[in-house]
RNA sequence: GGGAGUUUAGCUCAGCUGGGAGAGCAUCUGCCUUACAAGCAGAGGGUCAUAGGUUCGAGCCCUAUAACUCCCACCA
């Protein structure tokens, strides 16, 4: 054995992780003597820098892919990286603002070598940092959205949804990003409440001297009004239908037109339209064909379309709009108004509904069977819950603006002609105008929304639109592991993407983990600067100590918190573990260690070979559910409470002692369920566990590759469990009187049995002097027997007596039976008030009244005998 | 406006199809017992958010209510 006396993670984490690649042990291919199961990573951006998401999301795909290899399964997780079109692309322009440079000034070409290099320099960190963590992912995989494989996809994709007219251009309104100076999809607008302003201004009627007043959050649109709504109920405004108002500042006239959309109880009942900047007005502009003026430019200035505002910034042009209506009269009043302002996702500023043209994914053809395979469970959201989210989201689904006013990313691969104007989608690039063979031909200048490459991930990976045989093999996916907030982004498009393009789910299992809070519950933000770096508590700790802190107590769906608490208790875990590991491994030192079918087993043994058996089974079925919080504590109270609290206690006697065999056989056991202990950890906390295995007496290469223990029925023996149990008590109950009554455990007692299993704890009976302080068990038949004085304990079916003297203090012990007696009476109790109850007698299950019926008795018992002691220690 | 989740010990959370309230941390007590003081042995601590209901029996099922959290929609 060659183990440090304290756990030093350092010493082996970085040697082993190189061990496991350099032997292959991440690497899958296509066996068609294995079953596969697969699971692609949530591609981490190229900008991204490894976070406490990015842990836990990894931890828990490796706890699982680590658990199905050494199931036998033929495991792939496939590893990747996004290029995070806008994402880098704000960074990018922020490191050339470094130099004094914009990205027109350096135009398209030099732009993206820039980009390129950044992804070669950065690109790989997280992929470095990920490895940090113990991810067995097969790196010789290592995939990026715009790898040549992945944009092939891309292409295909988009050129069979054109083809199908599932891909459209057209004028709509759009979330614009006035920073980004891009389009974005509805997903990547974030709302907040903003405390703003409504501001009420009155448009006059044209040749009358009346006025109609509106109400608005945004009075710099009025320039592009081209309409006043009302409803037609409305008894304010009957009669105004057909009439025209004069817009203040411009003096332009416009229509006032009747529309049920207008809600009359809000604001003044009047709407002013601009159908090129909001949504709704838009819809209603084309209901009552009304012009559509575009005010703004794209970078959020005012265009020519403003008059005198032209070039003014969208806020700054508010002002003055505000301070002119002012000035004119035609501002009546302004009300305080929180409302809620749409963000960009990446640079928070708000951002503008624009009429533009764009490209669009119609997405209703695509919806429907993406609803159908998550209804028929074919798709499996954990938890179940998540699926609701997810029909919500497509049941209203909206067409996807695809096209992004950015460089980097897959080109649209649409192709115009300045001569004859023909447009060509194709998969190859075009030089040649197929219309009108003229070599002026120009792409498309946008790229794509990032989440469109995204979305082909688990397809593309595998090599489509090529049926290659990883595809075959590998496909579909079997699992994906993501957290809650990128189902619409991400989860959902793979799903139709997959549906639409291979003919078949992405994927079996979708797991949802939550978030990583900071210990207060709070949200992990750079605002807030609570943020945890993994790789500072990787240095500290160690990778498995992170892992098991991140992994313990989670719940799928659920929310995590992160605690240094949390955090010392991993750690004394795991060096809990190394510590009984070394304690099995010292004592093999030059022994032989046996098959455990070969030992004579004694009780204990099958106890604890019966727990581990038992934990084995509920740690199955946990992880079938994706439980691993749970599957995680019930392999910790056997670790920790039966393993070592007890079976190594129990295991020293024979251990230290004389017999040769007793000895072999007790250490076959331990190295047994050590040995099957770290299998079971070995998911979770891949480092320790395999360091420990190298050092067991016989065992081969790496537990990485080693058999999970399986569950085998013939183990469960419950006699031997029962009778365990039953020596355990008796052994708590003489440590809890020992404390109880101030006797130190260091000071040797004679212990009197008065016991109808007198057998069993005399065949046991080393035990409880090891474990309980005994110098001397003595069998009496009943307590008359007697001579000396002592303090007493009831048990079912036994009564244990401690000498009294000076080792213990009788008034203490007189105390402390009166509190059992207590708790005896309130049982008592508890079973008379059940038995009393005809409906329980009536109603209930047979055995259960039998059971209860078989408790009152056992505790009536135990309170005359209870009785007995106190008076006997009271006359003393 | 619609939907979801949470509410159990001081803290963080378990509690499977209804049948005697659990763990870890913290607290208190006693121990350096030759694997581990990052440890061992014990103890105390809960009207299971509230109010009704179903049931022989409710932390669990049903109905309301409250508080907190999140998602979607977005009303000028």
């Amino acid at each position: 054995m060659n183990m440090s006396t304290t756990y030093n993670p350092k010493e082996f984490e970085e040697r082993l992780y190189k061990e496991w690649n350099d032997k292959g042990y991440f690497k899958a291919s296509p066996n068609p003597k294995k079953v596969p199961f697969t699971i692609v990573i949530p591609p981490p951006n190229i900008t991204g820098q490894l976070h406490m998401g990015h842990a836990l999301d990894n931890a828990i795909q490796d706890s699982i892919i680590r658990y199905k290899r050494m199931q036998g399964y033929e495991t792939l997780w496939l590893p990747g990286t996004d290029h995070a079109s806008i994402a880098t692309e704000v960074k990018i322009v922020d490191a050339l603002r470094q130099e004094g440079l914009s990205k027109e000034e350096i135009g398209r070409e030099e732009f993206l070598v820039r980009a390129w290099a950044w992804k070669e320099k950065y690109g790989g960190k997280i992929v470095e940092q990920l490895k940090r963590l113990g991810s067995s992912c097969d790196w010789s995989r290592l995939a990026f959205t715009m790898d040549e494989r992945c944009s092939k996809a891309v292409r295909e994709v988009f050129v069979n949804l054109y083809d199908k007219g599932l891909i459209y251009q057209g004028s709509r309104i759009i979330n614009w990003c006035p920073t980004c100076k891009t389009a974005l999809s509805d997903a990547e607008v974030e709302y907040g409440e903003e405390q703003s302003s409504l501001w009420h201004v009155r448009y006059k009627v044209k040749g009358e001297d009346k006025y109609v007043t509106i109400a608005t959050t945004r009075p710099e649109t009025m320039l592009g009004d081209t309409g006043v709504a009302v409803n037609p109920k409305d008894k304010r405004y009957a009669g105004f239908e057909g009439k025209t108002l004069i817009l203040p500042i411009c003096g332009r006239e416009i229509p006032i037109v009747m529309d049920e959309y207008v809600e009359m109880d809000f604001g003044t009942g009047a709407v002013k339209i601009t159908p090129a900047h909001d949504p709704n007005d838009f819809e209603l502009g084309l209901r009552h064909n009304l012009e559509s003026i575009r005010t703004m430019n794209d970078d959020g200035t005012m265009n020519e379309n403003a008059f005198k505002y032209k070039g003014l910034d969208r806020f700054e042009c508010r002002k003055q709009i505000v301070k002119d209506l002012e000035a004119e009269g035609a501002l009546v009043r302004i009300e305080p108004y929180v409302h809620n302002v749409g963000h960009c996702y990446r640079c928070n500023s708000s951002v503008e509904p624009i009429i533009s043209k764009q490209w669009f994914v119609n997405m209703e053809p695509l919806a429907k069977p993406a609803i159908e395979v998550v209804k028929k469970k074919s798709v499996k959201f954990t938890p179940e819950r998540f699926a609701k989210t997810y029909f919500n989201w497509m049941y209203n689904i909206k067409d996807w603006c695809i096209s992004r006013q950015l460089w980097w990313g897959h080109r649209i691969p649409a192709f115009y002609c300045d001569d004859c104007g023909n447009m060509v989608v194709s998969k190859q690039d075009i030089t040649t105008c197929p219309k009108c063979n003229s070599k002026k031909i120009r792409q498309d200048e946008d790229v794509l929304d990032t989440w469109f490459s995204s979305a082909l991930w688990p397809f593309s990976t595998l090599g489509y639109p090529d049926n290659t045989e990883d595809l075959k093999y590998f496909y579909p996916t079997d699992l994906l592991v993501t957290g809650y907030d990128i189902i619409f982004f991400w989860v959902a498009r793979m799903i139709f993407s997959a549906l639409e393009h291979t003919n078949r789910i992405p994927f079996k299992d979708v797991l949802i983990h939550g978030l990583v809070r900071d210990a207060q519950g709070r949200k992990m933000s750079k605002s807030l600067g609570n943020g945890i770096d993994p790789l500072e508590i990787i240095d500290e700790y160690g990778a498995d100590t992170l892992r098991y802190t991140l992994l313990n107590g989670i719940a799928p769906g659920s929310d995590t918190r992160f605690s240094k608490d949390k955090l010392d208790g991993a750690r004394n875990y795991i060096n809990k573990i190394w510590n009984a590991s070394r304690f099995v491994l010292m004592n093999c030192e030059g022994k032989k260690i046996k098959n455990i079918e070969d030992c004579k087993l004694s009780t204990v043994d099958k106890w604890i070979i019966a727990r581990l058996n038992n934990t084995v089974r509920k740690i199955t079925v946990n992880m079938e559910k994706f439980e691993i919080g749970i599957a995680l504590s019930h392999l910790q109270e056997f670790v920790w409470n039966d393993f070592c609290d007890w079976y190594i206690e129990l295991s020293k006697p024979a251990l230290y002692g004389e017999d040769g065999e007793k000895k072999d056989t007790v250490l076959s056991v331990l190295v047994y369920v050590l040995t099957n202990t770290l299998k079971l950890l070995h998911p979770y906390i891949p480092f320790i566990t395999d360091e420990i295995y190298k050092n067991i007496p016989g065992a081969k290469g790496s537990i990485m590759v080693a058999d999970y223990p399986r569950y085998n029925s013939k183990l469960a023996r419950k006699k031997d469990v029962d009778n365990t149990e039953y020596l355990m008590s008796i052994i708590k109950t003489i440590r809890q009187i020992r404390l109880e009554t101030g006797c130190a455990v260091s000071k040797k007692v004679e212990l009197y049995v008065v016991s109808e299993n007198a057998k069993l704890i005399e065949k046991c009976s080393v035990y409880i002097e090891k474990l309980a302080g005994v110098s001397k068990i003595n069998f009496i038949k009943n307590k008359n027997e007697l001579a000396v004085q002592a303090v007493s304990q009831v048990l079912d079916k036994t009564e244990l007596y401690i000498p009294l003297g000076e080792l213990v203090d009788a008034q203490k012990e007189l105390a402390r039976l009166k509190g059992e007696l207590e708790k005896v009476e309130a049982e008592i109790a508890r079973a008379s008030g059940k038995l009393a109850n005809r409906g329980f007698l009536d109603k209930a299950p047979k055995a259960l009244v039998e059971a209860e019926m078989a408790k009152r008795e056992k505790y009536v018992e135990m309170r005359a005998k209870i009785n007995a002691n106190i008076k006997q220690i009271s006359e003393l």
